[in-house]
DNA sequence: GACGGCTGGGCGAACGTTCCCTGTCCGCGC
DNA sequence: GCGCGGACAGGGAACGTTCGCCCAGCCGTC
């Protein structure tokens, strides 16, 4: 328990170029005018001695850290995990720590770890747990004057958000079944509630209403976000509704246990039934058949939303702003016409590998 | 640019409630004498005001910040990332911040993260990125007194060390094989010079000695961990031996790869060439065929590390340690014995999903 | 009734910085 | 010869804590 052998200060180095700390300081931070015989000492002696700043000290001083915290979900999550990359990413270019805290799926973050991070006086805070949206007492025991990027919709206070075009990602994976000639398409959707499952339904039901289709409540079945979800989810949905002949789903995982369950009941895809994801998780291009799905910036997402926060951070702050992140379909073998049609489902594909 | 407005401090507590700040830091630490009146009025004081301590200040005087640095290779990786998660909650569990930093690939981590990190007086290090074990720098601008846990191998001074038994993950990945009859097995390696890669490949070579088989160079090939790397590496090994029966994976998203290689040249999984992956994936129960792979306890080996990180930070530091953790084997479908042969591949499997 | 110990509380210093202001010295212009 | 301004350096205070020590009372004891 001993204290580790001290740290070299300002004051040490300056003892040893016979010189104040005062101007040691001056030196180490560019600043002041001091002669360069003086200044070259300083910074050799400062070399010699291997000083390292104390950034906690000047924290201290100038009200500022620079340093953000970031509460995360549960970052075994691909999409998050690449958000995750790109934020720290961002700001380790603008040169800002980066304090890491996740919550438990059940956990509320109001507890631990909000006040954690409050305790280090972080400059800003970013939001990446889908699971806070529903926290009401956030908005309330969040500093107003704390700047805030959340990636996810937070409930009261309005709070900057970044996040990505999810209607839009609904709309153009359903699109892209119903131009294929399918007309009765499944959803699986994602967590009931989000924002995320809400947007990403908004847009499936824009683009059936827009085809003049049914858009049935029994087609809808929620499977949440994993490949579980898909593997339960579907043989519910067909059960409902046998004649479906496409399914779009909320999450590429989840189209992967979607797959799996077709094939375990003797379903061909695209063949007997089309399916869609969405995420654009590196790995649906590798299932059986490969995915069509709907890319989705996560890390693009990530980086924007840091750099929002430290524009925040460093002042000039449009706060509540909301950046919307386009998305692309990537079509892909898993998607094609319905039985006894012919053509292509193949929509208008902007990437795709 | 203004600065924020200022937070509350014990002086602010200390005015509300009539005392001295000293009495209302003693309060707020537990310590002291102080009469159950003064206290009762200095904590109604303190949540009045909502304060909040300030860690920063607290840090200086007490010589530790109560936060660990965590310098992580790219956290796309699934292992990397689940080992993170794991890293995390026991920092959270045990009331330490992590400050999370990551290093480009071919960075090296000295020039940034480390600094960093230092500056920020974190009272240790967990080291996440294999590229630096190549660091040799790395070693020499260490502090030697910090306390620092690697999840591998590290170059030059002693660092303790926390990872899996990889020589065993390819000792029974392979034995698994080998038990099912096949004679020639392939292997499709991770990055080279990497201690995991050599201890799994170690692990291969053991196997094959012991079954008094062939191993032959040219039935190596390095692969990455990537599914592009296995997509690639398996038509260079199927070309060199066109006669391998079964084909050893060091990452399985290599025997992603693999697995769609040769469904793409016309060969059947497992009829035709078994695969078996390591790193155990949750991906690898959904791939067609799923996939044989050994579990690598990605999480419990961050939390471990972190455990042991904090142990060392409190004191009680057996420095230089070496733990190692124990895999499974998970027997799948991508295994069976090989073409004119009778008999099932399946080994001692002790956990399948 | 003097004295010792305990209890409640305050004072001063320290941690490592930055910022603002005050000196000192010099050369220069009037 | 005197003041003045610029270049250079240092002094003091502040940031928000914790810690060691001291001081004032009060009680009990011999």
């Amino acid at each position: 328990m001993r204290r580790p052998t001290r740290h070299v200060s300002v004051k040490d180095v300056a003892a040893r170029s016979g010189v104040s700390f005062q101007t040691t300081s001056k030196v180490l931070n560019g600043g002041g005018s001091v002669s360069d015989a003086t200044r070259a000492r300083i910074l050799q002696a400062a070399s010699d001695l291997g000083y390292v700043p104390n950034l906690q000290a000047r924290s201290l001083v100038m009200q500022r850290t620079r340093t953000v915290g970031l509460i995360a979900g549960d970052f075994s999550d691909p999409g998050l995990s690449r958000s995750l990359a790109g934020a720290e990413q961002e700001a380790r270019r603008q040169g800002y720590g980066l304090l890491l805290t996740s919550i438990e799926p059940e956990g509320s973050g109001t507890e631990y770890a909000l006040p954690a991070m409050m305790e280090r006086r972080v400059d800003g805070i970013l939001l990446a747990a889908p699971q806070m949206e529903e926290d009401t007492a956030l908005s309330h025991v969040l500093d107003p004057t704390l700047p805030v990027v959340s990636l996810n919709h937070i409930a009261g206070r309005s709070v900057s958000t970044v996040c990505a075009d999810d209607e839009q990602a609904g709309y153009i994976a359903t699109h892209h079944l119903l131009q294929g000639g399918h007309r009765v398409v499944g959803v699986l959707t994602g967590i009931r509630g989000l924002r995320l499952t809400q947007s990403r339904q908004l847009g499936y039901r824009k683009a059936l209403e827009e085809a003049g289709v049914e858009s049935a409540n029994d087609l809808v079945e929620e499977a949440g976000t994993d490949v579980a979800g898909g593997l339960a989810g579907l043989p519910r949905l067909l059960e409902r509704r046998p004649d479906v002949s496409a399914v779009f789903c909320h999450h590429d995982l989840v189209a992967v246990g979607a797959l799996t369950a077709l094939r375990a009941i003797g379903k061909r895809v695209p063949e007997d039934c089309s399916v869609a994801g969405c995420d654009g998780l590196d790995s649906a291009a590798y299932t059986t058949p490969p995915l069509t799905t709907v890319h989705v910036p996560f890390y693009e997402i990530g980086a924007e939303a840091m750099r929002l926060l430290l524009k925040m951070v460093a002042g000039g702050s449009p706060t509540g702003a909301k950046v919307v992140v386009p998305v692309q379909l990537i079509a892909r073998a898993s998607t094609a016409s319905p039985p006894g049609r012919g053509g292509s489902a193949r929509g208008p594909a902007r990437r795709a590998r």
